[in-house]
DNA sequence: AATAAGGGTTGCTAATCGAAACTTAGACTT
DNA sequence: AAGTCTAAGTTTCGATTAGCAACCCTTATT
């Protein structure tokens, strides 16, 4: 077995992922807002989601710069809660979760898909890639400390190798 | 503005990927098994996770198909969770998150670094494509319906387009 | 038989969630 | 200017859930 990483500080990006976006209703936030929703009364109706904990993760999103929060022009009682160009980042996670939910769910409705609006052909399924572009599944990827990049790397552990009892 | 997502029935493929890796320690234990932990022990240890919290995300990922539990042959004490091929489809959705944790976490540590292991380079930042390959931000992207497919789409909403007040 | 290890379960407390009522500030009407 | 309405929260309080510690059951090991 090759190198592993390091579990117990829990400091890899996941953590801060997860700190950011690991509650119970901030993705399904994120996607709202990626679908333009941008006033809490919007979120608030369209995901049925309890007003405080609407608050509560919408000041935790604004606070981890994932939306950005602004009072709006012209009529100052609204609030425009818009995604940032951190929260933009999140897409590609949103969908890639989202992919593998409706390859496994049972009941699914794909009446609407995610298309390229150029040529209205949908988008690939999102994967790993090596740097040259190939698809990489889990047991062709290793981890690897910065001053070894580049040299190749054995099989970091037995998964669907049933060569080691 | 264009087509818009169905936001009410939360019934996308985003909601049933919450419904299983959406709670507290599901995404650390996941990562903990795509090291190779396999062990109820080792998941405690590592994670740090209270025995009745780590003992209830085992059994319901195992219930929603994304680790397998069997009873260890040579000890028969032992329980070995493994992923299956849906917990291993996983791996993008995880890793993007990752990748984006550690793009906007102030502190990171890049100790380790994901790689193709026949020739060591780093695996690409994980991004939307469209069928050519080409990279796709958000404001690229529509909804459309599986009839229309292949009809471009015009933009479904302003967000970053300033030309909408 | 005695001891220990692995994998849990049970009780109990602290934190979090959720529904509904209440508050505050800004528009809109008359 | 008073009254009403809307948007965006807070507060309150009962229902869940997380976390800790201790206990239990089965299977090795000595």
């Amino acid at each position: 077995m090759g190198i592993r990483e390091p579990l117990g500080e829990l400091g890899c990006g996941l953590s801060h992922a997860l700190e950011v976006m690991g509650e119970r209703w901030s993705f399904l936030i994120l996607r709202a807002a990626f679908n333009g929703l941008c006033h809490f009364e919007e979120f608030s109706q369209e995901l049925g989601i309890a007003r405080n904990i609407l608050s509560n993760r919408l000041a935790k999103m604004v606070e981890h710069g994932v939306l950005e929060r602004t009072p709006c022009e012209s009529d100052r009682r609204k609030v425009e809660y818009r995604l940032t160009e951190k929260g933009l980042g999140l897409l590609p996670a949103m969908l890639a979760l989202r992919q593998w939910g409706e390859k496994h769910a049972d009941v699914c409705n794909p009446n609407l898909v995610l298309v390229d609006c150029r040529d209205g052909e949908p988008v690939q399924t999102i994967g790993i890639q090596a740097h040259d572009g190939r698809a990489l599944g889990w047991h062709e990827l290793g981890w690897q400390t910065p001053d070894k990049i580049g040299t190749p790397v054995e099989r970091h552990d037995g998964y669907h190798t049933k060569e080691n009892a």
